[in-house]
DNA sequence: GTCTATATAACGATAGAC
DNA sequence: GTCTATCGTTATATAGAC
């Protein structure tokens, strides 16, 4: 085999976890995606809920640090959005059903979510709220609250990744259609947020 | 009792399955909540899946034709923008775990959501595709795809809705913060997705 | 480390009395 | 229509040989 069993064994919980969340998933089917034995499940992970807590965690740690980071920085606003629009957009790419796992999981089970924020120290970073207020002091935005500024771009970024059934239904469009689609939101999502429809 | 047994278990049904989602629903933990035995959950749905069927069916229809009357009505646009969030809102207030819920089961299932869809006529009514080529024609809108219009107004009111964990534990809000947060998204989603936020 | 075989528990579903 | 008792299946988990 090319790979260690335990990465092995890994990846193809995540692959299953991820598609079909905690309750859906199956032992047997993750031992079948590894090509092992379903014991071999037990032996390198203790048990089904130890396997998914690791797969979770990890997931986290794909997208939250990463934004906090984005929001952290020392940019000015119009990039910073940019950046974090195109790093859901990238984190998509490489992860499609990773947004509405988390999101899901996340409300089966808020406290392990929370405690898990807590011990990663993911912080909502001070530098983004200052720069924002400041836009607002001197008037070059509208009166917004900090956080209602960033859950927009949270919004407009992962709800169509998650509803992706739903767009496509709706709007009749192919995958190919679909990923065109939000390639156009990586420049039109920072567009809405600051400057609207309107012309 | 106060009502008829059938209608009991709908609810108790309706409640359970929104709450844990279908392969997380327990047939003993709908009983229970409904205060019947077991086997009267078969008695009057023949299974668990047929139970699940009428629930989600109800659940799209709580959203579905409410969110196409809207759009297919003569009101101007920004009015149409409007009674969508606050139709979002309304339904929300009644009904916290629906959206969460119907977008889960329809990632679990999209055939079952696409069939339904057709069944169910719901269209992307022509009225509101065409209001929005007319704005963009006369120079009044920048340049954008109407689908990528109504995507943005639906996530910036759908995702806070399913990721409420994620926003309260982000920003530290209470239920009653939370409540707060939502309400002000009534006014604000229409000024972004007119004026974006820069003055 | 990896397998086969099996224990154990949970859950959906049914039979049958009343 | 409603209950009790129980069946049959499926899932997780473990024992033990190699």
């Amino acid at each position: 085999m090319e790979k260690e069993t335990e990465e092995r064994i890994f990846e193809a919980a995540q692959h299953v976890f991820q598609l079909r969340g905690y309750e859906g998933a199956r032992m047997q089917e993750i031992a079948d995606e590894a090509g092992i034995n379903k014991s071999m499940l037990h032996y390198y992970f203790r048990n089904k809920s130890t396997l998914f807590q690791e797969v979770f965690k990890q997931g986290v740690k794909k997208i939250m640090p990463g934004l906090m980071a984005i929001l952290a920085s020392d940019k000015p606003l119009r990039a910073k959005v940019e950046d974090v629009v195109n790093f859901y957009h990238d984190v998509y790419a490489e992860n499609p059903h990773l947004p509405a796992f988390v999101v899901h999981e996340m409300n089966q089970n808020p406290e392990r979510f929370r405690e898990f924020m807590q011990v990663q120290h993911v912080q909502f970073p001070e530098e983004f709220i200052e720069q924002i207020e400041e836009g607002v002091a001197v008037g070059k935005f509208r009166r917004i609250a900090p956080d209602q500024f960033l859950i927009n771009i949270i919004s407009m970024c992962m709800m169509p990744m998650i509803g992706r059934n739903m767009v496509q239904t709706i709007f009749h469009l192919s995958d190919e259609d679909f990923n065109d689609f939000l390639e156009e939101r990586r420049k039109l999502i920072p567009d809405i947020i600051f400057n609207g429809v309107i012309i």
